[in-house]
RNA sequence: GGCGACAUAGCCAAGUGGUAAGGCAGAGGUCUGCAAAACCUUUAUCCCCAGUUCGAUUCUGGGUGUCGCCUCCA
């Protein structure tokens, strides 16, 4: 049984689906203006663990995430380069690409763009204007009435009344109400446009969504998720969009989760403050699954305070949890029948079973990880007593408990980047060689050689391990 | 002004009505030629006040502080 908390209903519910065995997850993606910061990566992150979650539990999942690809900044950008708006949503989307698969983001099943919605959201407008919860202005704008919704602020909490006191919008004496917003706005010079039955234009920010998870998800799915700051208006407005077309109320999303923000020296990173920190970036200076660590050790709902030291913290707790890997890696490998393994084979099951039950409360990741962290110290343990010679090795037992282990790394997403390989294996023999030289060396105590040879190695980023059963490298 | 979230060790971070996981950093130790890695030991009465309770960090009320949404934003 998994437990989800729904914003709509501001707590953890037991998750049911709309069509048993499958889940249908729509998440609001970006909008390719410029280069993703971390504080965007962190939903795509976070729904790449709950579908590989849902995965792994069984589930069929159904994944859709959208471009918005038609966009005023997109638009503004385009202008002060001087090309088109395709060519700066195609290069962002790119970049997005490129960003999220370092940080070991599955592909989405889909990834519809508004510029290929136009359609669908025109019909969907057309739909709501008929109804009469949408209606033109002069000029070939339409807007959404949201008082003709009854049900307008349900998610965010907050009615239509305590909206209007504080709201700093500038008044737009077209609409009916101040809190009316776009679903399509008529084409201005320098605009890309299409036609509609209210004149050349383009569509609004929020109706895209409506339109996208409909025509790839249907009437009624699962789940829809982004960040916080989408609460309100855009889910706000989607709900409303998409309920008053369907004349459903039971329609669209069943549950609502969104993720908490990353913050700089505690405040919300975002581009408009400019405090941002590029995904690219950081990955000059940190593989991306250490960036993946560092977003998943806290709960995602919780606010994450990016900062150097945290990343280099969660490069360190990472690489223990790395080095467990390639300890099972090298038992594995072994041969054995000595029924000596009986012990750890338990603790790894009962780790396994904590790991779930974190991930079904809510995908408290952070806890799942605290099981990784547990199962690693048996396996150090056992890999000690068994290259040591003081345990006899169980290859079969052990199998179980690499296999728990390799479960926990695939649902968080870790040590699925191969280091090189791409030489043939050159380096490989390199190593070897240059170890074997070394190993002479300290036979014959000649410290001054064996430790240059470590110190030089290190320098290029190699580090020498000396065990019991002769040396280890590894990229450090 | 309206609505909401959060406040746990040096830092980060889970969690529970019955005296608090895990990680990082620190200290000591084992191992090592020295290291590294790993292992062992060690570091908290959970913002303040009041209430409910046999008992609260966990529930309720108040306070303080921080953050977020109400405008584009993951």
């Amino acid at each position: 049984m998994i437990n989800v908390y729904n914003t709509m209903t501001n707590r953890k519910e037991e998750f049911k689906p709309v069509k048993p065995g499958e889940v249908s997850i729509y998440c609001c993606g970006v909008t390719p203006y410029n280069h993703p910061h971390i504080g965007n990566a962190r939903p795509f992150v976070t729904w790449d663990v709950i579908r590989r979650y849902f995965a792994k539990k069984g589930y069929k999942v159904h994944y859709v995430q959208n471009f918005t690809d038609v966009d005023d900044k997109i638009i503004r950008t385009a202008n002060e380069e001087g090309v088109t708006w395709k060519d700066i949503s195609d290069r962002y989307i790119k970049a997005y690409f490129e960003v999220m698969d370092k940080l070991n983001v599955r592909r989405a099943d889909v990834y519809p763009r508004v510029s290929e919605t136009i359609p669908e959201i025109i019909d969907m407008v057309k739909t709501l204007v008929d109804k009469g919860y949408a209606y033109p202005v002069e000029n070939g704008d339409v807007f959404y009435s949201v008082e003709k919704f009854t049900p307008y602020g349900r998610l965010s909490g907050r009615r239509l009344e305590d909206m209007q006191a504080g709201a700093r919008i500038d008044i737009d004496t077209r609409k009916h109400h101040p809190m009316d917003f776009a679903l399509w706005k008529s084409a201005k010079p320098g605009e890309p446009a299409w036609d509609s039955p209210w004149g050349k234009g383009r569509p609004g920010w929020h109706i895209e969504c409506s339109a996208m998870s409909l025509k790839y998800l249907g009437k009624t799915f699962d789940m829809h998720g982004g960040g916080s700051d989408l609460i309100f208006p855009h889910h706000e407005n989607e709900i409303a969009q998409s309920q008053a077309c369907l004349g459903d109320t039971h329609a669209f999303a069943h549950y609502w989760m969104h993720n908490g923000f990353i913050t700089i020296h505690n405040e919300k990173m975002s581009k408009s403050k400019n405090n941002f920190f590029t995904v690219k970036d950081i990955l000059q200076e940190y593989p991306g699954e250490v960036v993946r660590f560092f977003i998943l050790q806290t709960h995602y709902r919780s606010p994450l305070d990016f900062s150097d030291e945290r990343l280099k913290e969660a490069q360190t707790s990472l690489q223990r949890l790395a080095t467990t890997h390639t300890y099972a890696e090298e038992l594995a490998k072994k041969a054995g029948t000595a029924d000596t393994a009986k012990e750890i084979a338990v603790k790894a099951a009962e780790c396994r079973k904590k790991f779930d039950e974190a991930m079904d409360d809510d995908f408290n990741t952070a806890l799942a990880i605290s099981e990784m962290f547990s199962l690693s110290k048996e396996i150090n343990k056992y890999y000690a007593d068994v290259t040591t010679g003081g345990t006899a090795f169980d290859a079969a037992d052990f199998a179980d408990v690499k296999a728990a282990y390799d479960y926990m790394a695939s649902v968080i997403g870790i040590f699925e980047q191969s280091e090189s390989a791409a030489d043939d294996g050159l380096t490989d023999k390199l190593m070897e060689l240059i170890l074997s030289v070394r190993q002479d060396a300290r036979k014959s105590k000649n410290w001054a050689i064996a430790d240059k040879i470590r110190d030089d190695l290190k320098a290029l980023g190699i580090v020498i391990e000396d065990t019991p059963n002769g040396a280890r490298w590894k990229k450090a």
